[in-house]
DNA sequence: CATGAATGAGCTTTCATTCAT
DNA sequence: TATGAATGAAAGCTCATTCAT
């Protein structure tokens, strides 16, 4: 029991330190060493947990892929009505994205380099599918514009990367105030 | 003459070199002397023309930025109407981005990582105000909703960039045919 | 009992899996863990039998330089004629080689490396006394050339060794019926 | 010219060092910075003339094979009459044997450990065809024992591996003077 | 006795940078 | 200008050994 929760302890400390230096140096500046210092374990315990640097990052891109799809898509059900169904989806991604930053901001990373396996990469794309199916559905119902998924993506969720980044270097806050209307922009895009 | 020539061409065949090795590799996987070789010149004569490998990722970035801008506005001219200067910028900006993929790959590696300094940053963003003045200005006559900036760019011009990532993944194909529903889609987004 | 037969066991499982790890890694790829592992038991235990990497290597060698010598001394009498005793030293050997060629081959890689302590190796040249005073009796009796007794272990019982190499990498069959053949090159070679 | 000495000189350097410190300390204690140091020569260094350290001891074996079997051949003629040949020879590796011990040690451990590639080892064991024919024509001629080559290779060169190691512990002198009765033990041993 | 997670010194190797030519 | 051999600090990783359980 206490040995469980110690594993998961290092584990989890490991994967907090690597998210935290490759978010503020880069992949290229987070050597092994800090990170198993900043992590409070020496060098040669990281290699108890992965089999290597590479190996880091990919658990870790999947981790976060993991608990950021089960946010998505927290108090969704598919019964609901299309509009209904995909508001609250992208409030649950914009809520990720304001109170997620490091996380948000490290999958930015890993989507935009790369640092990450093709083969994790693929794994964390299956995580999207519920809201690609309710794009098809409102698609069928009339309610949403006839489009690739990929282009009604990039014109909701997507911006509120650009978002998030803005917001980190205080270029701009997106809050709670304002989100009611963002998600209005989002849904002009795309709304029949 | 032809020496200058020379140095121009050295000085852009390593600007290429990283480039092309930086998409491809990542800065973490993109060693001087991979550099050199790929630019065809011998890993001292990088010196000569960057003071080390920061100065010559920031100079690539700048110049990208650079080029990117001139682009952006080409044709444009601030006398136009708002909605003809935005959808001339608009185009401009997804044409660059499908004809310079390795570029505004190159931007998006820059952009969601600290790999260039933040002085060079800063430099960067400085490229798009005459967007800034006309958004400024469409607002004013009540054509585009009176929101933040960094709104109205992340829900127009910023999905290029996702559509550009999923066109080079092979997962979607953007071209001169949707080009103009896309732009549509941006339009509705923001317009009053 | 149980524990005393379970230690001996231990023990023993140990200097197998480093006999046949060090045999086909080398010593300089036969790390601790490895050997715990092909023991069936774990590092830290190795620690329990043995003070150090070290001192498991050198136990080894004196475990297998003792089974060997006692095997090579097996039903031989000093009282024998010197010829009649020295066939059956050297049939003991040369069977010893045929049927313990893991044993064989690890004591070819002490004694062609410093991996042995010098005093285990001191240690382990003890042991072919008996072989030496029959020399010294075949020398004396005129049977045997008068010449340094290393000359005759060169070119009777050394000449074995690389037999046994050849035989393991498949090049030459060393087996019952040359052994006759074998042993009268050897004789030949010092008989007076 | 001055560049290609220079060159050589390092390489050159790099290879008497791991001679040195592989035959005194093992391959398994001769760490590349150690080898370095020795070369007086910068560890990265290392890295321009060998690919990794495996190679750099797979070449140094190789080096030393061929200077081996130069040596061993040296005043050598196919035309000779078949003990006059095989005096020529056995004399030839006595010698090197002899006064090139270090060589003769790293020959002796790297045929008794698995720390060299098979294909080098391959590489290394064409050179000892002239000996082989010049057995196989005793043979025919009725002067030898018809008996495998590698029985009359252990019985007639093998021992010198002995007496080398014998003479380095300081246990044997193996001289000139004796170098004659030494060879009458040897040809005794195959010689019809 | 036995475990095996943890350690950290030390290993092999890489790579940004220099400098004699 | 241009070279590229050389450097050496630092990277990723291994492994003999320890110690709390």
């Amino acid at each position: 029991m206490t040995e469980r929760i110690k594993i998961v302890d290092k584990r989890e400390a490991l994967l907090d330190a690597t998210l935290h230096l490759v978010n503020n140096n880069g992949f290229h500046d987070a050597p092994m060493s800090k990170i198993a210092k900043t992590a409070g374990v020496s060098p040669g315990t990281i290699y108890l947990y992965f089999e290597n640097k590479q190996d880091l990052i990919n658990q870790l891109y999947i981790d976060i892929k993991k608990s950021f799809s089960k946010y998505a898509f927290n108090n969704y059900k598919k019964q609901f009505p299309v509009k209904k169904g995909f508001e609250i989806i992208w409030y649950n991604i914009a809520n990720y994205k304001l109170s997620n930053i490091e996380q948000a901001m490290f999958l930015a990373q890993c989507d935009n380099t790369p640092m990450v396996d093709e083969i994790s990469q693929q794994e964390g794309l299956k995580h999207l599918q519920p809201l690609i199916d309710l794009l098809e559905k409102g698609k069928c119902e009339g309610i949403i514009k006839p489009k690739s998924n990929y282009l009604l993506y990039a014109f909701t969720i997507y911006p509120l990367a650009f978002l998030m980044t803005s917001q980190r270097q205080g270029n701009y806050q997106l809050e709670k105030d304002n989100l009611a209307e963002t998600f209005q922009i989002a849904w002009d895009a795309i709304k029949l």
